[in-house]
DNA sequence: CTGAAAGCGCTAACAC
DNA sequence: GTGTTAGCGCTTTCAG
């Protein structure tokens, strides 16, 4: 059996009340007493139950974090932020990774629940009207990080999508194409869904009907971006400005193309998304935006922690500044 | 107040013995009581209090893992690893960074015990002495995963660094170097020291004698690894064989190499460590060493579930199998 | 097959 | 300042 509060108090010659106090810092116990309430801790290496806490308290000291998939470079940068801010206000975080898939992402916030963490930080392309109303009725508060819920009724951290975009695409215009290609996710999502919507009005004021044909669908990945690259060069006349969606499908645009021999940026400028680590790690050094992942991540956090101390927040749904990072891939 | 088993009981008719069968799947219960006590959990939306569960059948279902940096590429491969099967065996992670910072590690064990995780798999570079005393001591199960603890006490989960070093730079050798430089991490862990060994087996086995000069300590970084390139350019008649401990230090040799102007693998042939997605990500795609760190970190949380089971183990420090994937940066 | 009752280890009034 | 006493919501004997 382990050692409990009981003995502590049993052997220090108080009451378990007081053993309380001194081990949550409560500053009303007299010195001496609080001085001989740690010795005998320490002597009897009692180590407090946090579950047990959990139980008499209703505070875990511990929040939820449902992501797509920690592995991904751009995810794990976000996680990364959201643990830092987690520790900085002494909460721990449950992480589990939900493949986007509606099933397990709503059993997973179900079991978030059960295990009554404090908040909930949600990261998912799809939020649908059930992750809505999930969500909605939490017991504890929750905030979308990176991920954008159409409704505008779950506190939220972003960047301004759209915008972005369209400034990507809007340099490759000044830089001399005039309709640049856009190669995409497929997947349908509310980011994707703005993204696509601020290349599309670059290409409209620059009074340019929408070629369709320009568009290319990816998979996300590094090898469908070098697919995507092998499309692009079989288009008769095809132009010479690409804006990507991510930037690891950026690298794979950039290396199909030259494995086909055409020159970045000389004969084809390419800018891409989001400025992971990769974006630094290519030949040419890739020209993106500037998504702050790691902040994203923190604010999230950070907001998350308002909510739980009930604090006053002016806006919950938090846009983040964004920029464009010109590097070699672009003239 | 929220719902609880108390008011499932009272609403069933039953006992709150009987909804606890019911809900932990206990055969033991009449069909049809079993029926009507699972519609009124349905009814009233009941959700069990997993920390209510947890104070009383101390167990939580939740691991903990404490990583070095969730960021990072490799590790982040090797949480996705540990999570798939934690998940397959309904458990949940704490997760936690530590930055391979001593105190913080030893503090975040310590956190996880108090949290009472039902087992502990754990990542980092240095296992003090006070880390195998803490961890020899944990009230629960332990794993360590792509980590080494010198005195095998510790039940763990790596590949053989030292022979996968040797084969790595023994294929610089047979390509035709002489003596093939090896860049380093710089800090000092057993990991680290078991590839240097393998290295100095390969060196010595083919009659030659270490050169300190050709043996370059960066800092795990990519950055790193394109200083590392300038250092080596600049050592009179370089060796044109160079073994990096990292993917992702390899890619900032093979870069900057490249940036001044010596061509891979003609002129210079680049072996790196670990295959994380990176490799395929450059060009020329490097060869290197598969260290399978998704399978690192499923094996040891599998392994963390026989303990956590009391099943039978026979081997407690698993040696996972490498091997040697020669891509295009070297002839 | 079902119920009663005793905790699990701690916090939080409430007294004194 | 300190102690007493209820619980927190659930599992787990032990009866029957």
């Amino acid at each position: 059996m382990n050692i409990t509060i009981y003995d502590v108090a049993r052997e220090a010659n108080v009451s378990m009340a007081t053993v309380s106090r001194v081990v949550n810092g409560n500053p009303n116990v007299k010195p001496a007493t609080r001085k001989k309430v740690l010795n005998t801790i320490e002597r009897l290496g009692y180590r407090p139950n946090a579950v047990a806490r959990g139980l008499a308290s209703k505070k875990t000291t511990t929040v939820g974090v449902i992501i797509p998939d920690i592995s991904s470079i751009f995810f794990s940068e976000l996680a990364r932020g959201i643990d830092d801010i987690a520790t900085m206000y002494k909460y721990n975080i449950i992480l589990s990774n939900s493949d986007q898939n509606k099933d397990k992402e709503l059993r997973l916030i179900n079991t978030m629940f059960e295990k009554q963490v404090d908040g909930l930080v949600y990261m998912g392309a799809n939020i649908s009207e059930e992750h809505v109303q999930q969500l909605k009725t939490s017991p504890v508060p929750v905030a979308l990080a990176a991920t954008i819920d159409s409704s505008e009724t779950i506190p939220s951290v972003n960047i301004d999508y759209e915008q972005a975009a369209y400034e990507a695409t809007s340099l490759l215009i000044e830089n001399g194409t005039k309709h640049p290609i856009y190669v995409s996710g497929q997947e349908t999502s509310a980011v994707n869904e703005k993204k696509y919507a601020g290349y599309v009005k670059a290409i409209k004021e620059s009074n340019k009907e929408v070629n369709e044909d320009y568009i290319i669908s990816a998979e996300f990945s590094y090898e469908s971006g070098i697919e995507a690259a092998n499309q692009i060069i079989n288009i008769k006349d095809y132009p010479t400005g690409i804006f990507v969606a991510t930037d690891e499908m950026a690298l794979g645009v950039i290396h199909g193309l030259q494995d086909n021999g055409v020159n970045v940026p000389e004969d084809v400028e390419v800018v891409g998304f989001d400025n992971t680590r990769l974006a630094t790690m290519v030949r040419p050094t890739l020209s993106t935006v500037v998504q702050p992942m790691y902040d994203i991540g923190a604010v999230a956090m950070r907001l998350l922690t308002k909510f739980m101390n009930k604090e006053n927040v002016e806006e919950q749904n938090v846009v983040l500044p964004h920029q464009i990072v010109k590097r070699n891939s672009t003239k």
